[in-house]
DNA sequence: CAGAATCCAAAAGGATACTG
DNA sequence: CAGTATCCTTTTGGATTCTG
């Protein structure tokens, strides 16, 4: 049962999600993820690729131009994940309303 | 798309999908709760059910007796949450070795 | 362009002692 | 039994500066 967290380790933190997301609807380089998902720090976005290019759910490739242009996709692993995730937006967000109206 | 994250706060924490996963089985009270999650502070887990019982995923029963007695239990919206949440460690179950391989 | 490196602030979590 | 309260450590993440 302790294998879970590790995933949700990378699901839950602050950032992972929102690049899983962003790259379900195709590959995407450096630049173009930090302009997709607002507010995100080049040191958080860099280290959360590599963790997440690390267990597989990503892939990465260089290609060797100048400039240099890297992409990001999502592996079969990693999309399998995104089906998962969805699920779970699904459902958080037809509760979300309840879940609000039980914290205030 | 940021609701989600409020959610996963709850879910991508430490401890929150434990005690869901343990009173999944069924209510139960504090001291069982600490007994059943090894490792888990009196601190972290006083707190992570005030979380849950305020998000309305759990409710709390205090019984008027002496000694005083608590019984935690999913509400049918925590419920629905541990089947979301179900698929994810279903998945990650199947796929756990795959990502190991990965990390190394 | 796609990062690496360093430093710092905030948040999460643990240990311990105490209580109605 | 079921917590509180306090203090402390660890982890997470942001800001900034620099580079192949």
């Amino acid at each position: 049962m302790d294998f879970i967290r590790q995933v949700l380790d990378r699901v839950g933190d602050k950032w992972s999600m929102r690049i899983v997301a962003a790259l379900a609807s195709g590959p995407m380089r450096y630049t173009d993820l930090q302009r997709q998902i607002p507010g995100i720090s080049q040191r958080m976005l860099t280290h959360t690729l590599r963790q997440l290019t690390e267990d597989g759910l990503l892939s990465r490739t260089a290609y060797a131009e100048v400039p240099p242009r890297v992409e990001y996709a999502l592996t079969p692993l990693g999309g399998g994940l995104y089906e998962i995730v969805k699920h779970m937006i699904g459902w958080v967000a037809d509760h979300h309303d309840e879940i609000r109206a039980n914290r205030s």
